[in-house]
RNA sequence: AGCGGGAUGGGAUAGCCAGGAGAUUCCGGCGGGCUCAUAACCCGCAGACCGGUAGUUCAAAUCUACCUCCCGCUACCA
């Protein structure tokens, strides 16, 4: 380990990884920047002549899929295969290809998390405790992780059972979270004693530390697991009390009936699995799976940042302590963003996979956007606007149009290549481009893999441009030849090395070249391989994104995101600066210090700023704590036209039970809010922390403006 | 308030890990050229004291410390 790696490509087979598709819900582009990411890097490996397969499958197990089977009626096995298969006939229609695409619950993956655990044992990794787990005596059942919500020990956030996904991201251990309650049906829980089984991760931290010194890939991967060493790691519960899962091995055969592995056991294994399937299948001479994971094989894992975790810390240290080859690389990848907004499934702020297809743009366009859109571990925004741009701008204008021009005019002119040799000039810009190339996968940047053939093809549209080649063809025929000659050449090689971007684009090319096989199959030499003598007429490979379309695509996904109860308003929030200066004071009724009063505010607001407010006066219909919250109170309040529920902060400082009948004055045109998890549609006013609720002394009627 | 990511010409981005030439590329603006090509392509011009302050150094966009601001997720909503 830490020693220095070789550069790619090695003689060592390697093997390719992306994150194991949760199979629980449709796929969207936030999930694809990762597979087609892992799928290209995995292609360009292969353009270098790296031996490579690239495997992943379905993650079957755990508890939402479980809750969300149960919640349709199904079996859980059914209910993931039906996503399993959605799945896999998905990817093929964005070009990513798998090796071999299984699942998590497969015969090959269940008997290689058994015997890998079985190893851990006996290795004596593994030990038992017992602990306390949640137990909801209602529904009679045990809550693993997220069959129980409740507080985070550690930054005091709501928290899952297993995951503090809100707040602080820390894995949760079972029964680490506070006030736990089920979400099967929404009581509070009891924690019981059970006996677990935990694996020792904590045996794990200096070799993992030496372990994370030679990883390669992106630096977050590195560094944040070094911070969770440093706070001391804790040991790892592999089990649960389930059903749906991979039964606990015990000895030999026997399994353990009623606890299952953890769903992050398994899930990697699958990679090791996966490989294994595809080497069986293709034979083990053909590929040694074996030497991949059990030797010196290169191992690159392509994931998305929020599971760093598991695969620099649990993973390695599982593979290090079951005597399995460790990971050379592991690239985490950034979120997506749309329109510069947080992708949202819930409010449908999102760009589905079948969606994209449906509107009918070629799978590599949008694998060209992710890819060279940003570094891999940046966040990327994606916007209608920007890939009508990237796909006009780069692959119509750039690529499409400098192949198409030196296509045509070698076939108008010549029939195809003419024949000559490639300059020196040409071929030494081409070969700094396979240098650029190789430099880009060893740095693991698609981006840069993708601006080599990019750059390259402008370079052409330059070359042709200075030479002028149509000036030529009756004054200087030879020279004419030699400059067409270079250019089909440069055209072929931005084909080579736009393949793992752009593989379909590419193949095409490839035949309008009048080559045969795949250009997939090629390598970087190949890049500077004259292309066949003869070929047919070309045609344009890449067309325009027009404006209206444009237009039409930003509209449709702004109704879908207002018909989810979006907030596409946001308008002009002036959020008037609290200037701390202390602008003195009141000369207001009560006995309060001033300095303990909050200053005013020295900015003025105009008339109208004032009319924005809609206040009105309401009447209190109902008031009920909301569970889990020390403040809040869920109010129904009558404001004349409607009745409108409110979350107010109010809980503690009212009898609630009085409130109902009690007229208030509230700000009716709050933008709308979700407070643990229930609506907020208006802002009850009150005065200071004890919430002196804001009245009226009158006759005034619900639902009239307060002015 | 917590966690994460940022701040580079009008917009978007690279460079930062391994400090040193005129700070990259794309879009947009302005001017010119070409006509083989999808009103494409090529050339030129304008435009950035690389968020701020202090430090390390012969040398800082790049390293260190502190600060400010932005974004995402989250948010006990007055």
């Amino acid at each position: 380990m830490s020693t220095t790696n070789d550069d790619f490509p090695t003689d060592r087979p390697a093997v390719v990884t992306c994150g194991l598709p949760y199979a629980n819900g449709d796929l969207h582009i936030g999930h694809l920047r990762g597979y087609i990411g892992a799928d290209a890097f995995s292609r360009a490996l292969e353009t270098l002549g790296q031996e490579t397969a690239y495997v992943s499958g379905s993650d079957m197990h755990g508890t939402p899929i479980a809750v969300n089977a149960e919640q349709e009626g199904v079996d859980p096995e059914d209910f993931a295969l039906e996503w399993h298969e959605q799945y896999a006939e998905t990817f093929p229609k964005f070009n990513v290809e798998f090796d071999n695409y299984g699942h998590t619950h497969d015969e090959t993956n269940t008997e290689l998390t058994r015997e890998i655990v079985r190893t851990l044992d006996e290795e004596g990794y593994i030990y038992e405790k017992e602990i306390q787990v949640a137990y909801d005596p209602d529904a009679d059942q045990y809550l693993p992780d997220r069959y129980v919500e409740g507080t985070c020990p550690y930054c005091g956030a709501k928290a899952r059972g297993d995951e503090c996904d809100e707040g602080c991201q820390r894995h949760l251990e079972p029964g680490e979270v506070e006030d736990p309650k089920s979400t099967v049906t929404g009581n509070p829980a009891e924690y019981r004693g059970r006996t677990h089984k935990f694996f020792e991760v904590s045996e794990f931290a200096d070799f993992l530390t030496e372990f994370l010194d030679g990883l390669e890939g992106t630096s977050n991967a590195r560094n944040q697991p070094r911070q969770w060493i440093e706070e001391g790691l804790q040991d790892w519960c592999l089990t649960r009390d389930m059903e749906w899962g991979i039964d606990y091995p015990n000895g030999d055969n026997e399994t353990t009936e009623d606890i299952v592995l953890y769903v992050w056991v398994d899930a990697p294994v699958e990679y090791i699995s996966s490989t294994k399937q595809y080497a069986e299948r293709v034979g083990t001479d053909e590929y040694d799976w074996r030497r991949v994971w059990e030797d010196d094989g290169e191992i690159v894992h392509i994931i998305g940042r929020d599971i760093i975790q598991h695969h620099t810390i649990f993973w390695p240290a599982m593979l290090e302590g079951a005597d399995y080859n460790t990971p050379r690389a592991v690239a985490a990848t950034g979120f997506i963003t749309i329109n510069g907004k947080g992708l949202s499934t819930s409010r449908n702020r999102a760009i589905w996979a079948n969606e994209y297809l449906d509107e009918d743009f070629h799978p590599d366009l949008l694998r060209y956007y992710l890819t060279t859109t940003g570094g891999l571990q940046q966040d990327v925004d994606f916007s209608w606007d920007a890939f009508q741009e990237k796909v006009n701008g780069e692959l119509v204008g750039t690529v499409g149009n400098f192949w198409y021009r030196s296509l045509l005019f070698a076939y108008r002119n010549y029939e195809g290549t003419p024949e000559t040799d490639v300059s020196e000039e040409v071929s030494e810009r081409i070969e700094g481009a396979i240098g650029d190339t190789r430099e880009a996968v060893n740095d693991y940047s698609l981006r840069d893999i993708g601006q080599a053939a990019t750059q390259l093809a402008q370079f052409g549209n330059e070359y042709i441009q200075r030479n002028e080649p149509w000036k030529l063809t009756d004054d200087d025929p030879e020279r004419a030849a030699q400059v067409i000659r270079d250019c089909v050449q440069i055209a072929k090689a931005v084909g080579v090395l736009l393949e793992p971007i752009a593989p379909e684009k590419a193949q095409h090319l490839w035949e309008q070249l009048g080559e045969t096989g795949d250009v997939a199959d090629a390598h970087l030499e190949d890049a500077l391989e004259a292309p066949p003598r003869t070929f047919d007429e070309p045609g344009e490979l890449f067309a325009k994104i027009e404006d209206d379309r444009v237009d039409e695509l930003n509209e449709k996904l702004a109704e879908r995101v207002a018909a989810a109860g979006g907030d596409e308003d946001e308008g002009e929030g002036e959020e008037t600066e609290t200037e701390t200066d202390d602008t003195t004071t009141d000369e207001s009724t009560a006995m309060a210090d001033t300095d303990a009063l909050e200053p005013l505010l020295e900015d003025r607001i105009g008339f109208e700023d004032f009319q924005e407010l809609d206040i009105r006066v309401g009447r209190i219909e109902s008031a009920e704590g909301i569970d889990g919250a020390d403040d809040l109170a869920k109010l129904e309040v009558d404001i004349g036209f409607e009745t409108r529920q409110i979350v107010a902060g109010i809980k503690q400082l009212h009898d609630l039970g009085e409130l109902p009948g009690e007229k208030c004055i509230l700000l009716a045109n709050m933008e709308p809010a979700e407070l643990f998890g229930v609506e907020s549609n208006g802002m009850i006013l009150a005065a200071g922390d004890e919430a002196d609720l804001l009245t009226t002394h009158d006759a005034a009627v619900i639902g009239e403006k307060v002015q």
